[in-house]
DNA sequence: AATGAATGAGCATTCATTCAT
DNA sequence: TATGAATGAATGCTCATTCAT
């Protein structure tokens, strides 16, 4: 492929993943990114095949493109094992803003169609290793409590970074909307971190 | 409105629940929608105006058909303090699988073009304050964290139930399927009771 | 048919009538003019049989009702033979102003389809022998032109009085806006009087 | 735009105009003029954006085909002013005939909702510049009434073939049908031309 | 006589995809 | 490689008309 054609396929995806990320597969049309790319339709099928296939790939880009803790944060959770928890929270918010496209594309792929999902690679599984080995030192050390599994662990965190970035929209609705202000965000963290630390 | 049209309406709701539910707004077809209630794709338009009129309608529907907590929990919760987390928890689990249309138009909602959501009627927050003053009994009790405020604690249980059942296709790819078995579900249900609870 | 069925009838009549008048056949709608009337639509297909049927009763309903050149400007063209050209052109034009659907009703039947046409019943050819009359007498007295036809006259006339009603949004384009006011109709009148009679 | 491109778009406006002109705005269909065009009805909507847009269209090009007065006619009327009245008559006609969508369009405009006339171009009034100055002549030599305005002259011109050619259906009930031969129209020219000179 | 409910064909418009250059 | 032109199957929505009470 020549470096003209790497370019227009790249902006394609680029592209794509914008548009697939705020509407969904169904809501995003071919034209519309097609114009937003400011390249011709028939690009699109010669890159990606059809509109599944760029959906696909763009799926699997986004994927790739999120890297979770990064050595920072690492280094930090392992000169303070008492703020793994907050460390870990942080670090999962900070995710979600910094790939807004992330969560968005998680969810969409959790509700339509999962044939795009079989051809999803399997999702770094190495990064967990070095958590596990943090969570279990700090229980170790009494920090966290030692009858829970890393993965009940890692789960609710990121559960709660998760809703906390999902469901804004209705839970503005049920709960108080300044949980959604930095402010409300700090205090959420913080009061996590307490409640999962043992007393 | 006649008794007909009163059946025929709640029959185009209650498939359109379905539908909507399954592939969203933009996934879903008027024409699917009409088949599968096996009535004429007129009435739809007669009773609900409009495809997004009908959505609307949709979801206040599946918002009020959910009961949050009914007697026999609350019951259950006030007579035995140290297990409130663990009967949330469960009620929540329960409540995906009563409604599984609930989570999915959540999601689709938070997802999808908020018009829809405006009209949406404020959802009852007195089921909380029940919640709420448990809570704080809990808590006067050492059974729960002092330090941490209601709103952190239900947030938490709440993403809980709601990542386990709406990121259910990509978490089995990142973490281990077994965490959807029945099982699974208990051990997490279990964990997380101690693992919020002051130890 | 009982009293309240004829005012039904009645009732249909004339709002499907102003309804047909300003949308024509295909831009109105059955519907529309069934909530206009205030009855059910049913009522118009027991009434009327079909949407065409109930065209057609318009179209002869609106020419029956108008009624070219009532005794007052009979003896007056009688009274003042000089002034004919005149009286009769401000009749028409007074027609048009009294009966706005009839021109409109006009145009739509000139320009679709035709089968409405055919059941109209032959319009009444009497009232022309009065006029005819007259226009012979002034003639004879050299007041109108003796070499013109009482046909070329009255047709002149009719097409002015029709032009000037039916044409108005495309002539104040071409022609000046002001002719379609109340002094610019006075003058169009005076002038067309002046310009047929003999100088 | 390609030439291919460009032939289909001209082939569709010609169709349209047949078509529009025969039924009107709401008469004429959509899929009805690309399959008289045998072009994908996908490509009105890429050339003309709307069924609106190509009315609007086909409106403007039905009045930019019209030229009024040519040459030869021009030198005709001056050549014989004592004529002019009988040149322009039988000019009108003879468009009428040329043109048979012009009066058509005209109705319907005049009839149907406004919103295409806006777009409309100004009229060429430079045709009549050229009219009224001849008008003028004539006047002046006696072969024409001197107290009428050349606005009233010409309105009266242009009512009568208007007039003779869009109500040809509801007339022929009315007058008599001769009127609508060769010999008729020939003698309603002379007889139009006679009634207005001075005698 | 009158009405609300229901229908099927039709209508303007859009969309993913392919063709031709 | 790239692009404008073209297509056929939807897609949301409407309409004249009929049914059932």
């Amino acid at each position: 492929m020549q470096k003209r054609a790497i370019e227009t396929r790249e902006n394609i995806l680029k592209t794509a993943i914008g548009i697939f990320s705020e509407h969904g597969y169904h809501g995003a049309k071919v034209d519309q990114i097609a114009e937003a790319a400011a390249v011709n339709k028939q690009r699109i099928y010669a890159y990606f095949h059809s509109k599944a296939g760029l959906f696909e790939q763009c799926l699997t880009a986004v994927f790739e493109g999120v890297k979770l803790f990064d050595d920072k944060a690492m280094t930090a959770a392992r000169l303070e094992p008492a703020r793994l928890t907050e460390i870990i929270l942080r670090e999962y918010m900070a995710l979600h803003k910094k790939h807004p496209y992330f969560w968005r594309m998680l969810a969409w792929t959790n509700l339509e169609d999962d044939s795009s999902l079989k051809k999803l690679p399997g999702l770094k599984e190495k990064d967990y290793t070095a958590l596990k080995e943090l969570f279990g030192q700090a229980a170790e050390l009494g920090l966290l409590p030692r009858s829970v599994s890393f993965e009940t662990y890692i789960f609710t965190l990121m559960a709660v970074s998760y809703f906390y970035n999902s469901n804004r929209k209705t839970l503005s609705k049920t709960l108080s909307p300044e949980l959604f202000t930095g402010p409300g965000m700090e205090k959420l963290i913080a009061e996590c971190s307490l409640m999962i630390a043992p007393q």
